[in-house]
DNA sequence: CTGAAAGCGCTTACAG
DNA sequence: CTGAAAGCGCTTACAG
């Protein structure tokens, strides 16, 4: 019944003694001819007798040649490596990988690579990435910034490498940049719950040092204040960075003598933390919640979470076609692209309050 | 309350006339040295007199002079660029994206940066991406392969490149491998439920051509006939690559004449495919359910999602570890490493069958 | 300890 | 249409 997957017989091996990769020399010298027709062949250069390029095709072929792309872009006018880096908070959090792949498909697209990494909020480790990136030469950046002075690119942007920034804007530099609306979206969250009947909205959210989270927390007290409620500071939770503290951060509210009757969760994992304590305290059905930033299977939890969703896929996509018309030589001033947010009802977000 | 984040006017701008990068020349002409002892300072060789040395540190940093990597790789004995690269599944699925992870996080503590791409299961892209980063001349290569045929890296492996497979085997070439013990994991999950009662349990996976899905599948065959049960092939449904298409399945089967008391869901998304059929038919706790692989939120549905675990974090540093072995010169004969799974009890899949 | 010459694999600029 | 010479930014191998 079973397939047998691989037939570890014809298992090809490499043996012990390495040998050495054919270069465009050993392609000339095995064609007859000189290395600047290899070159023209492999180039696409049309200006080739018929029967040399058929030669030279046939030896590529039988020593199994590559061109070394680092070499010819020693030498090559425009320098590019095809190659470009990209910092992301981490790599494994859904909304970087999915902004990540987004960004892969179009590089692809354009024969361009990505190397990839992760800063976990960490400025220094961003310096020394980008700095990893710059010293491997590639074409262009795009970031989600850590840190709060991004002069250090100053010299790198002049030298003709593209740099643009998604989900947090440069500081102390002038360049493109990706971002959501995120106070807007703050407000429409914070609103939402407001047209339910709620008074006491409590706000969760991530270190105030990350430039969305101040900004949704902006959100939040333009909402209040323009429906004429008081803010309660006792109310406000900053620098949740994790699950677990913004699990103990709403489990304490809850349990507080005065908790809230609803709660903006501004970040995605702030808003787990706050499903689990809800759940844990028996109270998903009777406190109202709106996450910032939709989470697989936010549908398929009793009650489903409401939530103000970014787009991090069109936000990848645009940001790397900016970095592409930029290398392409585009000299319009620095852009900045708002991607709007939308809220997205699923029930906890439905909820009243208690009369 | 709001703390500006970036000062706008104090941002720099690059202008409009390219500036190129300081070269070692530079660097030595400023210094008022030969480019060779430019070349010591900056590689920490120590036989340079030391006012020499600071002579040349001050220039450096007074040009931002960074050193071209992909220069020096193309002279130097190693050849090294330090950069390795990773074809994944997919790099937005979390699977691949914990794996990711890990492998950054050895690759950097070894200085080397990593390219990654996505395979989406097409054999062809697997091999154009291969030769895009072979063209780039990475260190090694990392890989959850889509072919079946893996005999085109042979003359890479043997210029030196390593090669590593995750997940799945490679075919037709030697090579060493990180896999998790499907087979057995498939046995474990079955076994579960037949522990529960069981009798009759479907089968749902992902297409049979990929290695893991036939794995499993052996496993569930295994845990059957161990068992002494029948196995009903109208219960077995290969081919569930999407979400829908395994919700669509399990909708099938659930409606059927003769449904299964128990699922077998042998793959992250047909299991949560199985998940979103049960609850929509209301048999999420008359009908058992034990997934393969661990999907975030599992404990938090009603009721928790049973599953076998794969450790992607643990695959991703062992095959990186590996790897740096063979590129620093490791001739042990190829390995092949098997990462055991884990069952996570957490409701679904302890419902016993209707009496 | 220091640097001028040669060369990595390729492309540019130039003769033939 | 073709190829020998020079050079990309750096390191190696070698004199001083």
């Amino acid at each position: 019944m079973s397939v047998v997957e691989c037939a570890e017989g014809k298992r090809l091996s490499a043996g012990h003694a390495p040998r050495p990769r054919a270069t465009i020399r050993d392609v000339a010298a095995l064609a007859g001819v000189g290395i600047k027709t290899v070159s023209r062949v492999v180039n696409g250069v049309p200006t080739v007798a018929p029967e040399l390029a058929v030669r030279v095709q046939r030896a590529a072929a039988q020593l199994n040649y590559r061109p070394n792309l680092t070499a010819s872009n020693l030498r090559r006018r425009d320098g590019k490596t095809l190659t470009i880096g990209l910092l992301l908070e981490d790599i494994a959090n859904p909304f970087s990988a999915t902004l990540h792949r987004a960004i892969e498909d179009v590089a692809r697209a354009g024969g361009v690579a990505v190397l990839a990494g992760s800063l976990d909020e960490d400025a220094a480790r961003e310096r020394e990435l980008a700095v990893a990136l710059i010293d491997r030469r590639v074409d262009g950046l795009i970031i989600v910034p850590a840190g709060k002075d991004h002069s250090y690119l100053l010299d790198e942007q002049r030298a003709g490498t593209g740099i643009v920034f998604v989900d947090r804007p440069p500081c102390l530099l002038a360049a493109d940049a990706v971002l959501s609306n995120n106070r807007e979206g703050g407000e429409i969250a914070v609103r939402h719950l407001i047209e339910q009947g709620h008074r006491r909205i409590a706000y969760m959210g991530d270190y105030t040092s990350i430039s969305t989270a101040q900004e949704r927390y902006d959100g939040y007290l333009n909402a209040m204040r323009e429906a004429g409620l008081p803010v309660d500071l006792s109310l406000v939770k900053h620098h949740q960075h994790t699950v677990a503290a913004a699990d103990e951060a709403a489990t304490a509210l809850l349990l507080s003598d005065a908790p809230p009757t609803a709660l903006f969760a501004s970040q995605n994992l702030v808003t787990l933390g706050a499903v689990l304590a809800l759940r844990r305290l028996a109270l998903q059905h009777q406190v109202g919640l709106v996450g910032f930033d939709d989470f697989i299977l936010a549908d398929v939890l009793e009650p489903g979470t409401t939530v103000v969703a970014q787009d991090p896929a069109t936000m990848g996509t645009l940001a790397t076609e900016l970095l592409f018309r930029r290398l392409a030589g585009a000299e319009a001033p620095v852009e900045t692209i708002i991607v709007p947010t939308r809220l997205i009802v699923r029930g906890s977000g439905e909820i009243p309050p208690p009369p």
